[in-house]
RNA sequence: CGCGGGGUGGAGCAGCCUGGUAGCUCGUCGGGCUCAUAACCCGAAGGUCGUGGGUUCAAAUCCCUCCCCCGCAACCA
């Protein structure tokens, strides 16, 4: 029987449509499975959505559609998306799956009947009108993070998952196992920030979400987040019902691949949930890191997403898929740019393999009418490049193994640089003009031939659709001679082979053009479109006597400081003319600095009650302007010659 | 003293665990070649390996101090 891999992504939170980094994850995914099937692995490949909560509740309901609505068009996007990309899963499973509900409901109760979860009571910081319940360090400024307004504390009957009592099992777990956390540092971050400190019981259920899948023995429950989402990996493969021989075959997965940002949720929650239904634990959570975007996360507030479907539409999905998986190490950050991305594409793509696939091709259509002309005698020059077609499957194998995609590629690339030189040392265009040439001039053309046809299938589980445009050149279609059981032994392309010159399988991309093509498009983009702005949220209208309430004056900044180990708050000193002065701490340390402050005349909403920042006591607000996404921000001030102190209204 | 990651030629990175001529890709400059997608090949310039100290015959690598950057967290009246 064969042996079996079992991989998934996560399921991505389908609330937009998806960018690059989601890509990315499920490229490595796709890649690893791919790679393991090649192998010879029966895989197992699982990516989904996570369908319920209440952001795309409210999301629904902003459009005027039911979630259901609204996450179907999503998930339509992200299986084209997916189609597009060559991500290539076995199963697709969504939360809102009924096989899913099913299994997480059997769960929960199991769960509940042996005592690992328990009914108590959620104290938390409620805000009524979003009907969300907020962490203390949730909130902002003591206000419901969403809307602002006030939060109140309320209490709510949930059920809590015991993670106390699993705690020291599970540090004693991950010391034991130390694949079982990779990056390593993650293992670390795990144990010192989460685990050492002590497990709180975690809320699994809430009273007051409705889009989820409700716990059936208690109907004014619903599953919160966690063990709904995780369960997806068991659930998939019918764990819990009676046809669960996919669960049998492929459980415990070999790799949970995720984000570093939920690796927490997969080492702490997940292990301790498995455990206690005692089921084996995923061999593997790999956290990948992330793409950054001009050394800044890649966000949609910050408007620096990102589309996979614009690159792969524009340069080829597997020149995006060698990008991902080549430019960075899997596991660290890496830098996201697009003259990165179409250096790679040039460089390693069209110069290196594309072109020696080019110039090999045409060599034997010119010299042996496109005929691979049978191996003759090999000689030292052509040795290390036969050694090195023979040991490459089992470099890139090992690793595969240790998902370093980056080096996998990059041992392949060095058979391709090698086979360049090789060109230019065996000179074939010179041994093509005599007859006392060609003998060796076949050598040269069938190891060359050999090479290529090694290189593309090796490189088939980054780059799936590239290798068959290779074959096709090589006049290749026998199963035989394509897969990754035609390599290891060197020669195995049979003379005679009839080739054919085709278009080049990565063109060249002027690069300068397209980067001053894509800097005047950012302009236009850059310019605020009305269309694009965030709907200002219109309040309720106010007597003029509400407005009598603020008392808004005049004050000039005598002396500013930054706060310490704060990025965004400056200290100012104000006067108000006379010997009246204030403190107020202010967030605009981003926009402006200490010094530049020093002298500014700025609105002081001065009957503010004062509020402790970051340890200093702030006596009102200077008033500012920023934009919708919080990007500029502009001090309100009045026009010159206005004395401190004085009263606006 | 919150946790973690990082600081290596112009750019992006490897090397650090297991001390011993500092390597790769891109860029720049010079040369070669003409089979090939103005592609390919060779050579050169360019680095006090963040700072200061320590261990050692020997430190990018091990130990300590400090500085800076990034993420999480916090904060954003």
């Amino acid at each position: 029987m064969k042996k079996t891999f079992y991989i998934t992504t996560p399921i991505y939170y389908p609330s937009d449509n998806l960018h690059i980094g989601h890509a990315y994850c499920s490229v490595a995914a796709d890649s690893m499975a791919r790679f393991k099937k090649m192998t010879g692995f029966d895989t197992y490949f699982l990516t989904g959505t996570d369908e319920h909560g209440q952001k795309i509740e409210r999301k629904a309901a902003a459009q005027g559609v039911t979630p259901k609505a609204y996450v179907d068009e999503i998930v339509a996007n992200i299986k084209k998306l997916w189609k597009l990309m060559d991500v290539e899963y076995d199963d697709f499973i969504r939360t809102t799956d009924d096989r899913h509900e099913k299994t997480v409901q059997k769960v929960f109760r199991q769960l509940f009947d042996q005592g690992d979860i328990y009914k108590s009571e959620y104290e938390g910081l409620y805000c009524t009108p979003c009907e969300s319940f907020w962490t203390e360090l949730q909130l902002k400024d003591g206000m419901c993070p969403d809307c602002g307004r006030p939060v109140e504390k309320m209490r709510e009957e949930s059920y809590f998952l015991k993670l106390s009592k699993y705690q020291d099992w599970l540090i004693k777990y991950i010391e034991e196992n130390p694949d079982f956390i990779q990056p390593v540092s993650r293992a670390n971050e795990m144990i010192n920030n989460f685990l050492k400190p002590g497990l709180e019981d975690l809320c699994v259920s809430r009273t007051s979400l409705k889009w989820g899948i409700p716990v059936d023995f208690d109907e004014k429950h619903t599953v919160y987040v966690w063990l709904d989402a995780l369960s997806n990996y068991i659930s998939a493969l019918g764990y819990g019902t009676e046809n669960d021989e996919l669960y049998q075959k492929y459980w415990p997965a070999d790799i949970h691949l995720v984000g570093k940002e939920i690796i927490r949720f997969h080492t702490i929650i997940w292990p301790i949930v498995l455990h206690a239904l005692g089921l084996p634990l995923p061999k593997q959570v790999f956290g990948h890191g992330w793409l950054v975007l001009n050394g800044g996360k890649m966000s949609k507030s910050v408007g620096n997403v990102v589309d996979p479907v614009v690159l792969c539409n524009k340069y080829g999905t597997d020149a995006i898929r060698y990008y991902l998986l080549r430019e960075m190490p899997f596991g660290s950050d890496g830098q996201f740019s697009y003259e990165s991305l179409l250096t790679r594409i040039n460089a390693d793509l069209a110069n290196d393999l594309g072109n020696l696939v080019s110039r090999t091709v045409a060599m034997i259509e010119k010299y042996f009418g496109g005929r691979v002309p049978a191996l003759g005698e090999i000689t030292e020059v052509d040795k290390p490049l036969i050694d090195l077609c023979e040991t490459l499957p089992s470099l890139v194998d090992r690793h595969m193994d240790s998902l370093q995609y980056s080096l996998a590629l990059s041992e392949i690339w060095k058979l391709v640089g090698d086979c360049n030189k090789y060109i230019d040392v065996t000179q074939p265009w010179v041994l093509g003009k005599t007859e006392e040439g060609k003998p060796r001039l076949q050598t040269v053309l069938y190891v060359l031939a050999e090479c290529v046809r090694t290189v593309a299938v090796l490189i088939g589980f980054g780059l799936p659709a590239t290798p068959k445009r290779i074959f096709e050149q090589l006049g290749l279609n026998d199963e035989s001679l394509i897969n990754w059981d035609s390599l290891g032994k060197f020669g195995k392309l049979p003379a005679g082979t009839q080739v054919k010159k085709g278009d080049a399988i990565f063109p060249r991309i002027d690069i300068q053009k397209e980067l001053a093509a894509m800097a005047s498009k950012q302009e236009e983009k850059a310019a605020p479109t009305p269309a694009s702005k965030k709907a200002i949220e219109a309040k309720e209208e106010i007597a003029i006597d509400d407005f009598d309430k603020v008392q808004l004056r005049v004050a000039r900044v005598t002396a500013c400081e930054k706060v310490e180990k704060s990025d965004k708050l400056l200290k100012l000193s104000l006067s108000l003319g006379g010997d009246e002065t204030r403190t107020v701490v202010s967030g605009i340390a981003k926009a402006y600095t200490a010094e530049e402050m020093v002298g500014k005349q700025v609105i002081l909403l001065a009957n503010l009650k004062p509020a402790k920042l970051r340890g200093i006591m702030s006596e009102g607000m200077i008033l500012c302007a920023s934009d919708s996404e919080d990007k500029t921000l502009k001090l309100v001030t009045v026009e010159a010659g206005m004395e401190d102190g004085a009263i606006i209204g």
